[in-house]
DNA sequence: GCCAACGTTGGC
DNA sequence: GCCAACGTTGGC
Protein backbone atom coordinates (compact mmCIF):
# COMPACT_ATOMS: atom_id res chain seq x y z
CA UNK A 1 0.00 0.00 0.00
CA UNK A 2 1.19 3.48 -0.76
CA UNK A 3 2.25 5.81 1.63
CA UNK A 4 -0.61 8.00 2.92
CA UNK A 5 -1.04 11.28 4.86
CA UNK A 6 -2.76 12.69 7.36
CA UNK A 7 -3.24 15.72 9.50
CA UNK A 8 -4.02 15.29 13.33
CA UNK A 9 -5.38 18.65 15.58
CA UNK A 10 -4.66 18.76 19.25
CA UNK A 11 -4.75 21.81 21.32
CA UNK A 12 -1.81 23.70 22.79
CA UNK A 13 -2.69 22.43 26.11
CA UNK A 14 -3.14 19.25 25.47
CA UNK A 15 0.15 18.11 23.76
CA UNK A 16 2.50 20.22 21.42
CA UNK A 17 4.84 19.67 18.77
CA UNK A 18 7.90 20.50 20.86
CA UNK A 19 6.13 17.96 23.67
CA UNK A 20 6.53 15.12 20.79
CA UNK A 21 10.38 16.49 19.50
CA UNK A 22 11.14 15.36 23.69
CA UNK A 23 9.24 12.82 23.71
CA UNK A 24 10.00 11.34 20.13
CA UNK A 25 6.65 9.00 19.71
CA UNK A 26 3.64 9.37 21.51
CA UNK A 27 0.35 7.55 21.67
CA UNK A 28 -2.40 9.28 19.88
CA UNK A 29 -5.49 8.07 22.47
CA UNK A 30 -8.27 10.05 23.57
CA UNK A 31 -9.95 10.74 20.18
CA UNK A 32 -13.47 9.82 20.47
CA UNK A 33 -15.25 10.38 17.25
CA UNK A 34 -16.15 7.94 14.84
CA UNK A 35 -14.72 8.37 11.48
CA UNK A 36 -11.50 9.33 13.14
CA UNK A 37 -11.21 6.33 14.51
CA UNK A 38 -12.11 4.76 11.46
CA UNK A 39 -9.39 6.21 9.83
CA UNK A 40 -7.17 5.32 12.95
CA UNK A 41 -8.34 1.70 13.22
CA UNK A 42 -8.60 1.08 9.29
CA UNK A 43 -5.77 2.87 7.25
CA UNK A 44 -3.14 4.65 8.75
CA UNK A 45 -0.20 2.24 8.88
CA UNK A 46 3.78 2.34 9.82
CA UNK A 47 5.32 4.87 7.51
CA UNK A 48 2.01 7.60 6.42
CA UNK A 49 3.23 11.73 6.75
CA UNK A 50 0.87 13.26 9.27
CA UNK A 51 0.82 17.18 9.61
CA UNK A 52 0.96 17.86 13.35
CA UNK A 53 -2.14 20.69 13.45
CA UNK A 54 -2.04 22.80 16.69
CA UNK A 55 -5.77 23.93 17.33
CA UNK A 56 -7.40 26.26 19.09
CA UNK A 57 -4.29 28.21 19.17
CA UNK A 58 -2.69 31.87 18.74
CA UNK A 59 -2.37 31.10 15.77
CA UNK A 60 -3.75 27.94 14.89
CA UNK A 61 -1.97 25.88 12.49
CA UNK A 62 0.25 23.41 11.11
CA UNK A 63 3.26 22.92 13.70
CA UNK A 64 5.57 20.07 12.47
CA UNK A 65 5.82 16.74 11.01
CA UNK A 66 5.00 13.46 12.26
CA UNK A 67 5.19 10.02 11.22
CA UNK A 68 3.24 7.04 12.29
CA UNK A 69 4.89 4.48 13.58
CA UNK A 70 2.59 1.84 15.53
CA UNK A 71 -0.80 1.85 13.48
CA UNK A 72 -4.49 1.37 14.85
CA UNK A 73 -4.94 -0.58 18.29
CA UNK A 74 -7.54 -0.24 20.97
CA UNK A 75 -7.63 3.05 23.21
CA UNK A 76 -6.80 1.79 26.60
CA UNK A 77 -7.55 4.73 28.11
CA UNK A 78 -11.21 4.37 26.74
CA UNK A 79 -11.26 1.40 29.73
CA UNK A 80 -9.80 3.12 32.57
CA UNK A 81 -11.87 4.29 34.65
CA UNK A 82 -11.36 7.56 36.19
CA UNK A 83 -9.70 8.93 33.19
CA UNK A 84 -10.75 11.88 31.27
CA UNK A 85 -11.38 9.73 28.36
CA UNK A 86 -13.25 6.81 30.07
CA UNK A 87 -16.08 5.03 28.20
CA UNK A 88 -17.84 3.02 29.52
CA UNK A 89 -19.44 1.03 26.05
CA UNK A 90 -16.37 0.16 25.58
CA UNK A 91 -14.19 -3.41 26.90
CA UNK A 92 -11.53 -5.37 26.35
CA UNK A 93 -13.09 -7.72 24.69
CA UNK A 94 -14.95 -5.30 22.37
CA UNK A 95 -12.80 -1.89 22.32
CA UNK A 96 -14.78 0.86 20.68
CA UNK A 97 -12.10 3.27 20.41
CA UNK A 98 -8.71 2.89 18.51
CA UNK A 99 -5.47 4.88 18.26
CA UNK A 100 -1.99 5.03 16.43
CA UNK A 101 1.23 5.89 17.55
CA UNK A 102 2.71 8.69 15.86
CA UNK A 103 6.97 9.78 16.24
CA UNK A 104 8.82 12.96 15.83
CA UNK A 105 9.94 13.94 12.32
CA UNK A 106 10.14 17.22 12.33
CA UNK A 107 9.08 21.12 14.37
CA UNK A 108 9.01 23.64 11.39
CA UNK A 109 10.86 26.82 12.11
CA UNK A 110 7.50 29.04 11.88
CA UNK A 111 3.67 27.67 12.35
CA UNK A 112 2.10 27.76 8.91
CA UNK A 113 -1.19 29.20 10.18
CA UNK A 114 -4.10 28.61 9.04
CA UNK A 115 -4.58 31.50 6.96
CA UNK A 116 -1.35 30.75 5.54
CA UNK A 117 -3.39 27.66 4.67
CA UNK A 118 -6.69 29.37 3.68
CA UNK A 119 -4.16 32.31 1.13
CA UNK A 120 -2.14 29.05 -0.49
CA UNK A 121 -2.97 27.80 -3.91
CA UNK A 122 -3.55 24.02 -3.96
CA UNK A 123 -4.62 23.86 -0.45
CA UNK A 124 -8.14 24.81 -0.88
CA UNK A 125 -9.42 21.33 -0.76
CA UNK A 126 -8.04 20.52 2.17
CA UNK A 127 -10.40 19.73 5.16
CA UNK A 128 -8.84 22.19 7.94
CA UNK A 129 -9.48 25.26 5.10
CA UNK A 130 -13.28 24.43 5.06
CA UNK A 131 -15.03 26.43 7.25
CA UNK A 132 -16.85 24.37 10.23
CA UNK A 133 -14.50 21.58 9.80
CA UNK A 134 -14.22 20.09 13.20
CA UNK A 135 -12.76 16.53 12.05
CA UNK A 136 -9.44 15.73 14.77
CA UNK A 137 -8.09 13.36 11.83
CA UNK A 138 -8.27 14.19 8.39
CA UNK A 139 -6.79 12.54 5.12
CA UNK A 140 -4.73 14.93 3.44
CA UNK A 141 -3.12 14.22 -0.36
CA UNK A 142 0.57 13.75 -1.10
CA UNK A 143 0.75 17.26 -3.07
CA UNK A 144 -1.09 18.80 0.27
CA UNK A 145 1.65 17.55 2.09
CA UNK A 146 4.44 18.48 0.20
CA UNK A 147 2.98 21.92 0.13
CA UNK A 148 2.44 22.18 3.59
CA UNK A 149 6.23 20.77 4.43
CA UNK A 150 7.99 23.32 1.98
CA UNK A 151 5.84 25.80 3.91
CA UNK A 152 7.19 25.14 7.07
CA UNK A 153 10.57 24.50 5.77
CA UNK A 154 10.81 27.95 4.20
CA UNK A 155 12.67 30.81 6.43
CA UNK A 156 10.81 33.88 6.66
C1' DG B 1 -15.44 34.24 26.00
C1' DC B 2 -18.69 34.03 22.17
C1' DC B 3 -21.17 31.39 19.19
C1' DA B 4 -21.83 28.82 14.69
C1' DA B 5 -21.34 24.40 13.04
C1' DC B 6 -21.31 19.90 13.91
C1' DG B 7 -22.02 15.11 16.15
C1' DT B 8 -24.61 12.42 19.43
C1' DT B 9 -28.46 11.19 22.27
C1' DG B 10 -32.95 9.92 23.35
C1' DG B 11 -38.08 10.54 23.30
C1' DC B 12 -41.59 9.48 20.46
C1' DG C 1 -36.25 6.65 11.82
C1' DC C 2 -37.15 11.51 12.74
C1' DC C 3 -35.62 15.46 14.88
C1' DA C 4 -35.15 18.59 18.97
C1' DA C 5 -32.14 19.15 22.63
C1' DC C 6 -27.81 18.94 24.17
C1' DG C 7 -22.68 18.82 24.35
C1' DT C 8 -18.37 19.77 21.93
C1' DT C 9 -15.18 21.84 18.71
C1' DG C 10 -12.55 25.41 17.28
C1' DG C 11 -12.09 29.95 14.75
C1' DC C 12 -12.34 34.43 15.91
Amino acid sequence: MPRRYWLMKCEPDAYTIDELARDGQTSWEGVRNYQARNFMRDQMQVGDGVLFYASNADPSGVTGLAEVCRAGYPDASALKKGSDYHDPKSTPEAPIWFMVDIRFVERFKAIVSLETLKATPGLDAMMVTQKGSRLSVQPVTKAEFDIVARLGRRTK
